[in-house]
RNA sequence: GGCGCGUUCGUCUAGCGGCCUAGGACACCACCCUCUCAAGGUGGAGACACGGGUUCGAGUCCCGUACGCGCUACCA
C-alpha cells in the first residue's frame, strides 16, 4: 500500500558537525526517490539540542548536497535552499501539540530529577529487572502538588504514555514487517526541561506539518518505532510510509569517520572525485537494480532506483570501487564537460605548473589524458611537460635500455630533421614519419620513442608521445630535443 | 541484561525451493594488445557463519547457537 500518489519526502541532517557520507547517502535516496515520482524533496534542520549546535554546519550540508547535484523544493512554510524548515523555530507549534496531548491524558509533566532518574535505573539493573525505565513517579501528581514544585524553581519535562500493553508494528519498505511489544518502552520525554521537543516528538510532528509521504532514515531508529507509532495513533494521524536505511562502514567495519580518511563530501571533491560518480557509488552501497548494472548517470539512477531493493545490511566503504567507477564516468562523459571539471579543480588547487593553463589549453590536453585518469588529481604529473618552461633532464634517462650516448644523440638528431620537414605538424604524420625511423636508424621502436619521451616530457611516464609531440607543437618539439642531444 | 535488526568470495552485491557444479563488479594474479603508463580484452584464484529441522529437493522456509550492530538519554 505504498503511495504514490504524491510523494514528498525530506532530509533532516542535525547540524552537529561537518557533512558525514552516510548523511549524504540518506538524502541521495529520498532524492532519488522524490525525483523518480516527481515528488517534492525537502530539507529540515533537526536542531533541537542546543548543545550540540555547530556554527556553520547548516550551510556546509547545504554546499555538500548542493555539488553532489540535490536540489530542493523551495517554500516559506516548508523550507528552500536558503531557510530550510528548522526545528527551533517551531517551538509553539510542538507545544500546542502537546498540550493536547496533556489535556487528553495521553501526555504528563514530569519534574523527576536526573539524580532521582539516575537513581531508580541503578536500582532496576540491580535488581535484575528486564524493562528498566521511568517509573511513572509524576504520572498522578496532584495540582498542588505540581505547582509547589514549579514554584520551588523545577523545570518539568513532558512523558508521553506509552501503552502497558499490545504491540507496536510497522510495514517497513526496506525491513519489511517489524513488530515490538509495547511494555519494552517507558514513557519517554517529548518536551524537554528546556522546552525543546525530542526527536520523537518533533519528527512526527514535523512530518505531519510537512506532508511527508516517506521517511527515510537511518536504521538506527528502527527501534524507537513503538514511540512514533504511538506518537501518531494518540494524535490521530495518519502514518506516512517508512524506509530504514542500512549503514555505511569503514574497512575496520566500524563507523566510518574523519579517523579513516576522507568522511566527509567535500574531501571526495578535493581528491578529484566527480559528484555523479560519488552519487553512483553511494547509491550502489547498499542498492542494487540486479546482478549486473553498476554505472550509472544520475538520470539513471533517477528513473531505476527503487527502495525496495535497498539491503538490509550495513556495508562497507571501498575507496577503490569509488576511484574505479570515478574513472568509468571521466571516459563516459564528453571530454568538454571533463575539461570543465579539470579546469576548475587546478583552478581550485593549483597545481606546480610554471604556466598555469588556461580553458583553451586544458581543452587540448584532455584528450591525452581521458582514459589514464581515475581521479582529476591524476590529470597534473602526466602533463606536467606541457606547462613547464625548462625541462630538468637526466641524461641517463634520455639514453634508453640497450644504447649509448652516442646512439642515442644520433637517433635524436634524426627525428629532429624528419620532424623539422613535415609539413603537417600533427599526430598522424609524426607517427607515418617517426615509425619507420627506427628501422632505418637499427633501433627499436621503443627504443626510439622512449628517447623521444623523455627528451620531450622530461617524464619516463607520459600520454603516448605522438600526440603529445603534436600538443608541444614543431618549435617547442625541436627545440626540446636539439637541447637534449646537447646534454648528451 | 532486555528488545530489535543483520550474517553469500577480502569488499559491494545477484539469488525471493529445483534455472546454483552459487552469477556480476572492485581489488589480486596470468596472458593478449601495446611507444611508456593507462584503458580495453581473455582466463584464474576466491563465499552461502554454525547446528538442527521442514521438503523428493534449501543459499533460498522454520528453530536454535555464535558473531556484529542499534535502541534501552531531558542526543539525534
Amino acid at each position: 500500500m505504498t503511495r504514490t500518489d504524491h510523494v514528498r519526502v525530506r532530509f533532516a541532517p542535525s547540524p552537529t558537525g561537518n557533512p558525514h557520507i552516510g548523511n549524504v547517502r540518506t538524502a541521495i535516496f529520498a532524492w532519488l526517490y522524490a525525483r523518480r515520482h516527481h515528488g517534492d524533496f525537502m530539507i529540515r534542520v533537526e536542531d533541537t539540542d542546543q548543545d550540540r549546535r555547530t556554527e556553520g554546519a547548516v550551510e556546509a550540508m547545504l554546499d555538500s548536497l548542493r555539488w553532489i547535484g540535490l536540489d530542493w523544493a523551495e517554500g516559506p512554510d516548508i523550507g528552500g535552499p536558503v531557510a530550510p524548515y528548522v526545528q527551533s523555530e517551531r517551538l509553539e507549534l510542538y507545544h500546542s501539540v502537546v498540550e493536547g496531548l496533556i489535556d487528553s491524558g495521553q501526555a504528563y509533566r514530569c519534574y523527576c530529577t536526573p539524580d532521582r532518574l539516575n537513581q531508580i535505573r541503578k536500582e532496576q539493573e540491580e535488581a535484575g529487572i528486564d524493562t528498566i525505565g521511568y517509573d511513572r513517579h509524576c504520572l498522578g501528581l496532584s495540582s498542588e502538588e505540581a505547582s509547589r514544585l514549579e514554584s520551588a524553581g523545577n523545570r518539568p519535562v513532558v512523558r508521553f504514555k506509552m501503552p502497558d500493553d499490545g504491540v507496536s508494528e510497522l510495514d517497513d519498505i526496506v525491513f519489511g514487517h517489524v513488530e515490538f511489544e509495547n511494555r519494552q518502552y517507558d514513557d519517554f520525554v517529548a518536551i524537554k526541561s528546556d522546552g525543546f521537543p525530542t526527536y520523537h516528538l518533533a519528527s512526527v510532528v514535523d512530518d505531519h506539518h510537512m506532508g511527508i509521504s516517506h521517511v527515510m532514515r537511518g536504521k538506527e531508529w528502527l527501534s524507537s518505532v513503538p514511540r512514533h507509532v504511538q506518537l501518531y495513533a494518540a494524535l490521530g494521524w495518519d502514518m506516512p510510509e517508512f524506509a530504514h536505511l542500512p549503514v555505511i562502514l569503514a574497512p575496520d567495519k566500524t563507523k566510518l569517520s574523519k579517523r579513516h580518511g576522507a568522511a566527509s563530501v567535500m574531501d571526495y571533491r578535493d581528491m578529484g572525485i566527480l559528484p555523479e560518480a560519488l552519487m553512483n557509488y553511494l547509491t550502489l552501497l547498499g542498492w542494487s537494480l540486479d546482478d549486473k548494472s553498476e554505472f550509472f548517470t544520475t538520470d539513471e539512477l533517477i528513473s531505476n532506483f527503487d527502495p525496495h531493493r535497498v539491503s538490509r545490511s550495513d556495508a562497507v566503504f571501498d575507496f577503490d570501487k569509488l576511484v574505479w567507477l570515478n574513472g568509468q564516468h571521466i571516459r563516459n562523459s564528453p571530454e568538454g564537460k571533463v575539461a570543465e571539471a579539470l579546469a576548475h579543480y587546478w583552478q581550485a588547487a593549483p597545481p606546480d605548473f610554471d604556466i598555469q593553463p588556461d580553458a583553451d589549453r586544458v581543452a587540448e590536453v584532455v584528450p591525452l589524458v581521458l582514459e589514464r585518469l581515475k581521479t582529476l588529481d591524476d590529470a597534473a604529473p602526466l602533463v606536467k611537460f606541457v606547462f613547464s618552461k625548462d625541462i630538468q633532464l637526466d641524461p641517463e634517462q634520455v639514453v634508453q635500455r640497450g644504447m649509448d650516448p652516442e646512439g642515442t644523440r644520433r637517433i635524436l638528431e634524426a627525428a629532429h630533421k624528419g620532424l623539422a620537414d613535415l609539413e603537417c605538424f600533427e599526430t598522424g604524420p609524426i607517427e607515418s614519419v617517426l615509425r619507420p625511423m627506427a628501422a632505418e636508424l637499427g633501433v627499436k621502436v621503443g627504443q626510439l620513442l622512449g628517447t623521444l619521451r623523455v627528451a620531450t616530457t622530461g617524464q619516463k611516464v607520459s600520454p603516448p608521445i605522438f600526440e603529445s609531440l603534436e600538443v608541444l607543437g614543431r618549435d617547442r618539439s625541436l627545440e626540446l630535443i636539439e637541447k637534449a642531444a646537447e646534454q648528451l
